[in-house]
RNA sequence: GCAGUUGUAGCUCAGUUGGUUAGAGCGCCUGUCUGUGGAACAGGAGGUCGGUGGUUCGAGCCCACCCAACUGUACCA
């Protein structure tokens, strides 16, 4: 066989997965989406403050137990001192850093209330809508134990979204206490001794939107078989036990259901059947809890933190569906003390393929009482919330709720005699400073029909033309491309395309800037 | 991690029972066009057929292993 010649090999360009380029329509939207919530926290007295992605992988808690090795779910290395270091994976364990390092000092006013924003790093298997940097946008209030932190920061939470766009009715804010799940846990049982089942219950309570109760009822149990055949092992409790849990995670509409009226009430009204039959009754989802487990200490401690929470949210307007209480939001199963939230969008729709999408959580966040005392050996209270930045916008994007149109371009000053370059750069000065965006065409000039397509591709509202006759005439040609685009459906050869040289006029070269204002406002240009 | 499905050009896909130099449409570049965006016409670039090994005179096609992507599931601060 005789030798083929060998290519030099190819280097393939590729991005590792997991993670994404922005275009300048996403970039766009993302700094609309971030000024938007910027104003919110601002609003509420937040202030900002920046700590850089990386930190010790010890003042993250993220060494894996018993071993001298980061948890492989965060991207870590070994700095020269053989120290790990590790990128953020959230922008909660970086603020407790920061906290602890100047708590009790004149560098940090107390109750400390900060916002930040910025990526955030994750080594885990990425999916549609899911990547290994994406962007979080946290608010926090550290110093601060009562429950009016918290309600403060679900009243934030709604407003944010609408801010964004988001409707009412179409997000709600979940609530939820770990001091009941924990409460709840023992009075089944399950004391502090039984750290790995009551970790598999959580994690079991937390599927409750996607299982239903059959699927949660299996996990408590013997465990789950799923569609693809794969098996989740469950915590293997008692059956007592298990309709024990199930009925606190389905209180809120089973067996009698939500009072109609007040199901979008922070604490509804539900309808419960006495023991042993006889006339249904009404209460209040807390009362209902507090009724059947509130005998736990823990528990009650969470009814009484939630009784608070509501009597502010109640004064203050925000019982109208905007917040609600949820049992089955569980959120992070190592740091959570009190109270714990949930933003879920409730809006629908359907992928390109035309499957439907549930967009689910887009923030969350609860109260972090261990979190900074790591650092202090002392109790510092916290509560903090958290926007998935990216993961809203993909989702807006979906919903076709943010704006994706291009940007218009620059103004394309065309070159046209190749030794006049010096006088079209001059143009482009002019209306630099007079505030418009506005370039020279720096490609190969050799022909007018190049550069027009360039400024056509840029998304240019204008192109500014001066040749030969134009320059003998004091003059320069302005040609509308938004205007010409629109006129060009009409011709059909290329000889009258070139011809009628659609939405082109002349101007002297002293109105230069004035006639493309009026160019640019015609059309509404508006660039950043 | 586990399970299933799928890997041929930038994208969407053809490719016969194993048979010469692997094709099409779209997109891209160039020209027709040295004074004008689109359309039209002509030309061009672009492929380790996911990888490695095997069977065979001969593999895009058959076999084994590996890799990647997708979907579900597990984990998720």
């Amino acid at each position: 066989m005789a030798e083929k010649p060998k290519k030099p090999q190819k280097l393939k360009a590729r991005l590792p997965r997991g993670l994404e380029d922005r275009d300048p329509a996403a970039i766009r939207a993302t700094r609309e989406m971030v000024e938007k919530i910027r104003a919110v926290y601002e609003l509420y007295g937040f202030e900002p403050v920046e700590t850089p992605a990386m930190e010790y992988t010890d003042a993250l808690g993220k060494f894996l137990p018993d071993q001298d090795r980061p948890n492989e779910g965060v991207f870590s290395f070994q700095d020269d001192d053989e120290q790990w270091i590790s990128l953020r994976y959230d922008l909660t364990a970086p603020l407790a850093r920061y906290v602890g390092e100047r708590y009790g000092t004149d560098g940090l006013v107390l109750p400390y209330r900060s916002y930040r924003v910025g990526y955030v790093f994750r080594n885990e298997k990425p999916g549609p809508g899911r990547f290994r940097q994406f962007m979080q946008f946290d608010a926090d209030t550290v110093g601060s134990a009562t429950p009016a932190a918290d309600a403060e920061i679900c009243m934030m939470a709604a407003d944010t979204m609408e801010a964004l766009g988001i409707a009412r009715g179409q997000y709600v804010v979940k609530v939820n206490n770990r001091k009941l799940l924990d409460g709840l846990m023992e009075a089944v049982g399950l004391g502090e001794e039984n750290v790995a089942t009551r970790l598999t219950v959580l994690r079991a309570l937390d599927k409750y939107d996607r299982l239903g109760k059959d699927g949660v009822r299996q996990l408590l149990g013997s465990g789950r078989r799923d569609d693809s055949g794969d098996y989740t092992p469950g915590a293997q409790l008692e059956q007592d036990k298990i309709s024990r849990i199930t009925d606190f995670l389905t209180l809120r509409s089973e067996p009698w259901g939500i009072v109609e009226g007040t199901e979008r009430n922070f604490n509804s009204q539900i309808r419960l059947s006495p023991e042993g039959g006889g006339e249904p009754r009404e209460t209040d989802l807390l009362s209902a809890f507090d009724a059947a487990y509130g005998s736990n200490v823990l528990f009650h401690k969470g009814i009484e933190e939630f009784r608070e929470i509501e009597r502010i949210l109640v004064k203050c307007g925000y019982n109208d569906g905007r917040v609600i209480i949820d049992p089955s939001v569980v959120r992070g199963l190592e740091y959570y003390t009190g109270p714990v939230y949930e933003v879920e969008l409730l809006l629908e729709t359907k992928d390109e393929k035309g499957r439907p999408v549930r967009f689910g959580s887009v923030g969350g966040g609860g109260r972090y009482d261990g979190l900074v005392s790591r650092f202090r050996g002392e109790p510092v209270p916290a509560t903090g919330f958290s926007i998935g930045v990216s993961r809203l916008q993909a989702a807006l994007t979906l919903l076709g709720k943010l704006d994706t149109r291009p940007e218009f371009g620059p103004v394309v000053v065309t070159v046209f005699d190749r030794d006049r370059v010096a006088d079209y750069q001059e143009m482009v000065a002019q209306l630099r400073s007079a505030g418009i965006r506005a370039e020279l065409y720096l490609g190969n000039p050799k022909n007018m029909g190049n550069q027009l397509k360039y400024a056509d591709r840029r998304n240019a509202p204008c192109v500014i033309i001066q040749g030969s006759d134009e320059k003998a005439r004091g003059e320069v040609q302005i040609k509308d491309l938004v205007e010409g685009a629109k006129a060009a459906a009409a011709i059909a050869s290329n000889q009258e395309w070139r011809e009628s040289r659609p939405a082109q006029f002349s101007c002297s070269e002293a109105d230069l800037v004035a006639k493309v204002r009026e160019v640019l406002a015609r059309h509404d240009v508006k660039w950043g």
